[in-house]
DNA sequence: AAGGGTGTTTGAAATGTTTCATACGCCGTG
DNA sequence: CACGGCGTATGAAACATTTCAAACACCCTT
């Protein structure tokens, strides 16, 4: 320590009795500079306590080392699954990763997205509340690298990640009708989130397809993807009369599941048996329930790994093209619709 | 945008007809610039896509608008939250809270504190592997400021924010025995980790006081603070014979409390009549379980913004002094222990 | 008309790095 | 002994801001 001030590469050369441009270096390019003085910098640095300036570094190289991932919802262990995948990824570039939550608010995420900006960041990953906001492809077209994770962003000027959220409904549905369900609901909502739309959609299709009625298929809306929204649903769901209530539901994600299989149980209905479930995501809390839960399992970590693995090839390499990767989900078939699972 | 290049400040000034200095006042001392040129400089900065560049404002002004916090495990919603209090106290403050994850791995932990020193944030939250770790303190001494999270700290040379994990582990258990429970699972591990240290001693405690035999309370150790674990758990306490089996357990944390749950309800136990179960942290995952989880509470948000403001505090007043913060846990009763539970 | 404010703008220095052309020292070769 | 070549070390420029003393313009007094 230098008094007070934190000591920079200055005070280290002085201190070794060398030029700055040899601090340096010893840093960057430690190869060129013979055993001998190497030792006596990096001892000099010791004693110190130099910290290389990460500001300085960054204003002079022109290149940040981190990365950044936007995300719609902190309350959904989904996304800081997506995370740990990104996060996976930019420790293998020697990155920092710098996350930050809109919670779903709009205006939030513009704020977190300027600042990222003027860090410079290598890229954004972003969740975004609305994919088609104008401000995110004005940056992408300013040359910032820029991936939306499960939603396939607009217009072709971003790479996008994502789950096809129609196959997904499909599959859950379509599942249930296997199961002889032929009065099904569908929870979800609001409107506004593209992932609760398509997946409702998707279950809507097979519906049709399966040519029953569809007044069959009922739909309850909810304000939020949350557990709150799944419990309260449950309570409409018990309203219903018994000769026209659902033998099945399935939720758009996992959080209103859980909250629908809490509500159900608490009610003494039996699941699978009165009510079966299905939820969307998978996330550990799904298997984790008193009855585990179905559900349309999206490769999170995945997800998060090739979304970083797309913005850094945009990063870096110059003949980089903007691709809409797709991953196909699966569904996880445990004890909240069949009574005797195959998988756990 | 400037030939490919990103528009500076320089950029600004000459396209509005001002010097540098103007253009950095309107951003930073709009009051003193004429309306008139402020008009022109901000017309500029609108038409040329001009963005701040943060290294070099960092590096001339000294000061970074960034907080950061190292969480110990990001696979535990009880750190989001934490995080999201932290959060809210930054976006109070105008800073922007950079998020790491060393997920219990020391090494992980010391490269990401390594690099927050390196981008000079203003102040490192943290729940450390070790809270004795050398290097942490070595840190605090040099004048970063360093609040320790959930843990206390050591030697005084940083803020903590805790919770009291000893009256923690007493309230759990007074509260079995308060139901007529005498014979009483303590599950969790492994040792190494300070909070479960604590809980189990407060849980030990109690029990003596209320002078019930020590080998009447058992203690069930786990390899991690995880759902499988805490499934695991469950079966050992299930191969336990009748007679000598607890009719309770106390679980070092809600994820633990949780796969315990599953597992006993999967085995066909009645919760809370054959084993009742209580958990610790109440994440929200806890009340949303089919048998509603009896937990000891920690004020998730409170410790993390009452963290950041110590944090801040340490930053910005000259005269600041250490202080180890200790909120009280409470007990919320729900359906796992008790039949008719007061509290949802 | 000179002087004194006041309100606005300017220009240069400073921040801590990296980079790069240049200088240096030394050895082996011709 | 001079010279090219090689391995190291150096010093200055550059990066994009902020800050601050100084300059400037203008109006109001006296």
């Amino acid at each position: 320590m230098v008094n007070g001030r934190t000591p920079s590469v200055k005070d280290v050369a002085r201190s070794a009795g060398v030029s700055l441009g040899t601090v340096s270096n010893v840093m960057n390019r430690p190869e060129v500079v013979s055993p001998a003085t190497r030792e006596r910098v990096e001892r000099a640095m010791a004693e110190l306590g130099f910290v290389r300036n990460e500001s300085a570094r960054q204003l002079r190289a022109g290149t940040s080392r981190t990365l950044a991932y936007v995300m719609l919802d902190g309350t959904n262990p989904f996304f800081h699954d997506v995370a740990q995948g990104i996060e996976l990824a930019a420790e293998d570039a020697d990155l920092s990763l710098f996350i930050c939550n809109s919670n779903s608010r709009a205006e939030r995420e513009e704020v977190h997205v300027d600042r990222l900006m003027q860090q410079r960041v290598q890229g954004i990953l972003i969740t975004p509340v609305n994919p088609e906001a104008a401000y995110l492809t004005e940056i992408a077209r300013r040359g910032i690298p820029v991936v939306i994770v499960d939603r396939v962003g607009a217009g072709g000027v971003f790479c996008s990640v994502a789950v096809d959220d129609v196959l997904g409904g499909r599959i859950a549905v379509e599942h249930l009708a296997e199961q002889g369900h032929t009065r099904v609901a569908v929870v979800g909502g609001p409107e506004s989130i593209g992932q609760v739309r398509e997946r409702v959609q998707g279950a809507r299709e097979v519906w049709a397809e399966l040519g029953l009625p569809p007044d069959d298929l009922i739909h309850l809306p909810t304000a939020a993807l949350t557990v709150a929204e799944g419990r309260s649903a449950g309570e409409r769901l018990a309203g219903i009369p018994a000769r026209r209530r659902p033998t099945a539901a399935f939720c758009a994600n996992d959080l209103l599941a859980l909250g629908l299989l809490q509500q159900s149980i608490g009610a003494g209905l039996r699941v699978p048996e009165e009510l079966a479930i299905v939820g969307f995501d998978d996330i550990e809390f799904a298997a984790a329930a008193a009855v585990p839960l179905t559900s349309v399992r999206q490769p999170r970590q995945e997800l998060g790994r090739a979304a970083a693995q797309l913005v850094l090839d945009e990063a870096t390499n110059p003949d980089h093209e903007h691709q809409q990767l797709t991953f196909v989900p699966e569904l996880v078939a445990r004890a909240s619709t069949v009574v005797r699972p195959r998988a756990y």
